[in-house]
DNA sequence: ATAACCGGGGACAACGTTGTCTCGCAGGTG
DNA sequence: CACCTGCGAGACAACGTTGTCCCCGGTTAT
């Protein structure tokens, strides 16, 4: 009965871009889909007849009916969209999908093992072609009965296990163990460690290649000189300062950005930054411009993202081999930190 | 006629549930749906089934039904998912949107009009509740009709014009005034700018607080230690560089973050990180570490998120008060850089 | 005992689109 | 001239779900 003025009105469907050409509903679908067995005069009248009221496809509608029923969507999921690798990964997820019409729907994790479980589900209550996972779960037997009923698994950063699907990761372990040779090479022998909760698999897989280095030169890792779970540049900095207050190390491995970024803060405090060596994972912005810059074994977030997301693709379309995991190589950045002198 | 074996095939839908548990469409649709009216022992056997089946509901299917047609999905156009700026606006509209059971599909736009629009549409068709955009497009009209159709936007970061909807932008003169003024402060008198594209409003905005600063202290900008279009960190040395050989400044002001690192690598390269100063606009990673620590204005990007994703959503809650722009203030970040003392 | 009532559960249509089928008409052929 | 062919266009059902309505059985009131 009321006329209000901005309702907001519902948009206008085929049937009324149908209606107001003077055509069959079937006919505007054909033209909207560009199909070419149209006069072209009826193109014509139902383009214009779209324009003028705006029409425009609705694509979940679309999507239901048409075979194969694919949502050209796809998920990811992140530890934290807005830390860099998570973001440079993204970004890589995305150039390739973008050429492919697909979109990404994408959420942080933030290492909650439940909030992956039930984004796990939203996403595929919504259909997505594929998923991409960077895991904070240890669990990952439900992907199977999701694979048997068409949906398609990769996982980024870390190993999933059982290994159900495929994965792409960094080489933590031997890029690790290339950091701390580098740092050997100085003659350096005191090598210190700070990084990440253990409990993290990464984490964990850089201390592994941190001690074979040490083993490979014949030496032990100093228990006094090791400290896990340190989770912020700030744990790290006064982790840092603890150490560095009583007999410092002649060099340290730092396992993860923030924690170098940390501990390059403690050498600063203290002024030993030209005095202890270091070397980091992960590449750090601005590392080149610190006295001395900061040698690092930067990682290829972008790599990772392509190739997650081209294995996703193949997958999709039917790839049925076994579940592989792909290593992507990183790269040592000698800036400075790495290669510091002994005195004497 | 064939039997593959590991045909994909396809999902239970609530035909299959219903058929397993024996009860009708309708009553499983209520058991998904937690209807409380239902016998607890049907709800049982539903329940039941749906597990052996790997029933998950489809979404897709349910808002096409469902009143109001809501996907529960907003789209995020960005600048750049890679950069820091974008990715930490993604976080805040990201923690927002979760907790209220929405998912953000994202994607970039690098500054590529014709990009922007082709995504806007796509977002469209898949029927997105609200859409935020960074604009990089100079006309907004297109939005008039999709806001009549009931479609919600929100710009963030830059204005639109003319101003149809709501829009967050950083206080970017006001900023870049503020930081000026500091500078001027310390009694230096020839102030550089660096700065980016003035093409992009965002950079004409610092770029005019910057020139407001001088003329309240009865200065004017001098053409030749005004440098625009620096588009990368690379570029930016080369033209700080360029400068810094000849009589160099002495203070600069740099309105981007990829500029000041430039320009901050340049005044290194040159030993002159003491003797100019340089206040940036944009906090900078590892801006600490450096000596001197890198004086900013610092933006809050958590913050315009924020903002924006809230609006957006009292918007698709039938918000209809006009458009009005918001300003999120800036913070200056004093470290060192910016308050150098002059010789003599 | 019968009518009115209530509450649980199913049949049916609808959301906006596309796949399939059929129909009508034009043109070519025997 | 009848028949077949082919092609453009619409009718209809279907995708998987939810909103609406109605029916059935049991309980309560008269």
């Amino acid at each position: 009965m009321l006329s209000e003025s901005a309702q907001p009105k519902d948009r206008p469907t085929m049937r009324d871009v149908a209606a107001l050409a003077g055509v069959g509903i079937k006919t505007v679908s054909r033209v909207v889909n560009g199909v070419s067995t149209v006069a072209p005069e009826l193109v014509e009248r139902v383009r214009s007849a779209a324009d003028k009221l705006g029409y425009r496809p609705n694509l979940t509608a679309a999507n239901l009916r048409r075979s194969g029923g694919r949502t050209n969507t796809i998920g990811l999921l992140l530890e934290d969209i807005g830390n860099p690798f998570s973001s440079a990964v993204f970004r890589a997820v995305e150039d390739y999908a973008r050429d492919r019409s697909v979109l990404v729907l994408a959420a942080s994790l933030d290492e909650n093992p439940q909030r992956e479980r039930e984004l796990t589900r939203k996403l595929i209550d919504r259909r997505v072609d594929g998923l991409i996972i960077m895991p904070a779960a240890q669990d990952y037997r439900y992907v199977l009965s999701e694979q048997q009923a068409g949906m398609s698994f990769v996982f980024v950063d870390r190993l999933p296990t059982p290994l159900l699907a495929d994965a792409i990761v960094s080489d933590n372990r031997g890029g690790a163990r290339t950091a701390v040779e580098h740092l050997l090479r100085t003659r350096r022998r005191r090598v210190a460690y700070f990084g990440d909760d253990m409990a993290i698999p990464t984490a964990a897989e850089r201390f592994a290649g941190f001690t074979d280095a040490l083993a490979a030169a014949g030496l032990v890792p100093d228990d006094r000189m090791v400290r896990h779970g340190l989770r912020t540049a700030e744990q790290a900095r006064r982790a840092a300062n603890d150490l560095l207050a009583g007999d410092p190390p002649e060099a340290i491995f730092t396992s993860q950005n923030l924690v170098t970024v940390g501990v390059v803060e403690a050498l600063h405090e203290r002024d030993l930054q030209h005095d202890v060596a270091i070397v980091g994972f992960d590449d750090i912005p601005f590392a080149a411009v610190l006295q001395p810059g900061i040698t690092v074994m930067a990682q290829d977030p972008a790599a990772v993202g392509r190739k997650a997301v081209s294995r996703l693709f193949d997958r999709m379309n039917g790839d049925q081999s076994p579940p592989a995991v792909h290593t992507v190589l990183t790269r040592l950045i000698v800036r400075g930190s790495g290669e510091l002198r002994l005195p004497e």
